[in-house]
DNA sequence: AATTTATTAAAACAAACGTTTGAAAAAAGA
DNA sequence: TCTTTTTTCAAACGTTTGTTTTAATAAATT
């Protein structure tokens, strides 16, 4: 079935796709310079993938997948160990997988992080691809804000929860620059970048 | 000199170019799709501008360079008031002009604020004409900054202020769609608008 | 070993790209 | 009015784009 050479490859060209559309985006990125730095041929992407557009989709999911998973298990966990978990408990659920997934890819994390960024603010019709793979996540925790913060209106918990999604993805893209908050990506430090992004946030959700 | 319908030409192209690089970025913009919309000849933009990357540093410097400017004044009269001001002062120094002069722009509104968000994430080479037009105010913010929350180390302000500013630049882009803080263009929505910015952030910047 | 399937490779396609050119038209200055 | 400058226009330049096609190679199956 599945050969070695050709996880390879796909895997290559999905890594190099990464740091291209996070640095150029969807459309400044040209698929001769993927398979360039990938060092394939160029009918492979369309063999493996289908299209350029086809190739953009699993490249989010690849990221993406796991950090619903973990969010949507730990939100459960916390909401089984207290029916109405605090908001700081609800913004570690959200935060702590995020920076986990992206830290613990090795050399692929800057690259990832950069990606999510980036995606947010691709033209509707590639944001729309990138938005799909996160909407379990974000209604899901748009019901844990409004439990958690229960005195507030469903509009105003939306624009709350879209800017700690702003911090967060503004935290992970900025991650590698001298004067970040992350430091490193040892297990510790993504749990005191976690505390302090809580701090930050916290109340201000409560104002 | 300036013959009437050449300022019509060089403002039409702006007005569609910083639409277009608003929704679709530096590189998913052709200055093709510029002088179909603007309905101008192809050869205008390179006679008016000189190139594409010209035309984008124009296009960010007309909404920029307002923004610094009352930023810094409002920031300069503060400072006269109060030797240190507090951080909330300061905030709404930085948050009052951007907010002014993108909701008083008549149809460019929405435009003007998503093309300085998308600023911030495009390629290196092109963020920088960007930045460079914003340095001064990011500058005299930092060292207000410093002085108004003297307990931090540099390199916390310096990410502390850059959440600010990915705040404050997802709240304009956002500013159009439903459940947005921002509800309309009025100048007491623009005062409430900021309160609301400085109450969500002045608590994490102390903590 | 023979045959089928999966994968890679090279070449070509039309379409769109930023930029340049040289001439036409409009506006301004004399 | 005549001359000069400013602005517009159409056409073409050489590249690069995403995609398709056809053939060659490698791997797996029988």
């Amino acid at each position: 079935m599945t050969s070695t050479t050709s996880i390879d490859t796909q895997e290559q060209i999905l890594n190099v796709a990464e740091q291209l559309f996070a640095e150029n985006g969807f459309a400044g990125t040209s698929l001769r310079s993927v398979i360039r730095e990938a060092d394939v041929n160029l009918s492979a992407v369309h063999y493996h993938f289908g299209s350029k557009e086809e190739l953009f989709r699993a490249t989010i999911a690849r990221t993406a997948k796991p950090i619903v998973r973990n969010q949507l298990k730990q939100l459960a966990k916390c909401e089984a160990k207290n029916e109405t978990p605090s908001i700081e408990e609800v913004l570690e659920a959200f935060f702590t997988p995020a920076l986990e997934v992206v830290l613990n890819s090795g050399d692929r994390s800057i690259n990832c992080a950069r990606f999510m960024g980036r995606c947010r603010v691709e033209p509707d019709s590639v944001r729309e691809i990138a938005e799909q793979e996160f909407e379990d996540s974000q209604k899901a925790f748009l019901d844990a804000f409004g439990r958690s913060l229960p005195d507030f209106s469903r509009t105003e918990l939306t624009w709350k929860l879209d800017l700690v999604i702003a911090v967060l993805l503004r935290v992970l893209t900025e991650s590698s620059k001298s004067g970040s908050l992350i430091r490193d990506n040892s297990p510790e430090t993504i749990k005191t970048t976690v505390s302090k992004l809580v701090a930050f946030l916290a109340p201000g959700l409560r104002s």
